[in-house]
DNA sequence: ACAAAAAACTAATATCCGTTAGTTTTGTAT
DNA sequence: ATACAAAACTAACGGATATTAGTTTTTTGT
């Protein structure tokens, strides 16, 4: 009867995988069943497997799909002839879109990699590690170049990572603060500080 | 046969959570079984509800043992005749040992949450506004006394829980950065920023 | 219009989960 | 030593889950 509709370009399988997307990011990867998200596209669970393999496979595709855009775009900046503190402020901007606009893929990768299975979940987290030194790597750059204060380079970038992540939290303060005024109050305060 | 051995003071009920908290930030509330905690403990599951009335008890002890002793020391920390600065730099610092001190049931509270059961989920999240709420009155307090920049206060107070949670990562560098080199340069980074 | 392929459906299976019931063992107080 | 309470055990239930098998409907290409 019903029938999967793809949205706009892309395959149905992608049309899946971003509704898991949503379905994983509100209740958790475990806690989110296949009849759930059938539900949600309007079919049957078991005609589900017409497109996927796996409910594991979804997870993989939303979580690999989310880190190789980071990696590219980090690949992306490093080329470019800047300062280390114009390709910090880059990075964090990008994360903070990327937050922004594909908030479900975002939170998933952030929250639910632990549900990986295996080679991938070792696949995955060798990946973000990779993404961590290269960004210290850029701080570390920053503070030789006197760019930057003689802070901690891995602290830094944990401090920063971890800030922009908590954008999560901005979707219960959507009406209160608007896009740019959190961006560059975020921006401001990661690269300035709070005080005087 | 075996028995379950409260750990030094506390009673049996406070061992399981202990234990349950370890068991729910490896693998997540839904993943983690009570056959899994059990043998953790050393003991058949059924043997459990001779302690605890469920799985969601322990969930609610944990997040709410968590919740109130940040209440608590906010509560502490605005009697105070200190400046704001201070005391932001206090609850800061407090964040940081909390999370250090206890890693599991902090990580727990902020991560499986959303699987409270009603009332409680209602509670939790309530308790956790008003924490930022009051959190957001003491940021403004500095602005207006021009001890802090004219940053937006709810994103300045998203920014720090967010940074200070971030410390999660931090178990993996645990070899090569220690708590006090982390603590003050964190608590730099956010107070007065990266730029020279 | 018709054949082939794609994708939906129904039915069912094996597994795991939290929890209960009922029983036996262990610890404690007199 | 005995009686009572606490806490362990075994067995089992009802329900949910991911997934498979087999069938029917729908779409597509000619």
């Amino acid at each position: 009867m019903a029938k999967i509709i793809a949205l706009g370009t892309g395959t149905k399988k992608d049309a899946i995988i971003k509704k898991a997307a949503g379905l994983f990011r509100q209740k958790g990867f475990k806690a989110s069943s296949m009849r759930e998200l059938a539900i949600k596209i309007g079919v049957e669970a078991p005609s589900l497997y017409n497109h996927i393999g796996s409910k594991s496979e979804l997870l993989q595709a939303i979580c690999f799909k989310i880190a190789n855009d980071f990696t590219l775009h980090l690949q992306m900046v490093e080329t470019q002839n800047v300062s280390s503190i114009k390709k910090t402020e880059q990075l964090i901007r990008f994360h903070i879109k990327m937050m922004l606009l594909s908030f479900d893929e975002v939170y998933v990768a952030n929250h639910e990699w632990k549900h990986l299975e295996d080679p991938y979940l070792g696949i995955f987290l060798d990946q973000r590690k990779t993404y961590e030194s290269r960004m210290v790597l850029l701080i570390k750059e920053g503070i030789n170049n006197k760019e930057l204060k003689n802070i901690h380079p891995h602290v830094a970038v944990l401090t920063i990572l971890s800030a922009v992540r908590g954008l999560e939290f901005w979707q219960r303060h959507k009406k209160e603060i608007s896009i740019t005024v959190l961006e560059e109050n975020m921006v401001n305060h990661l690269l300035n500080g709070l005080t005087i």
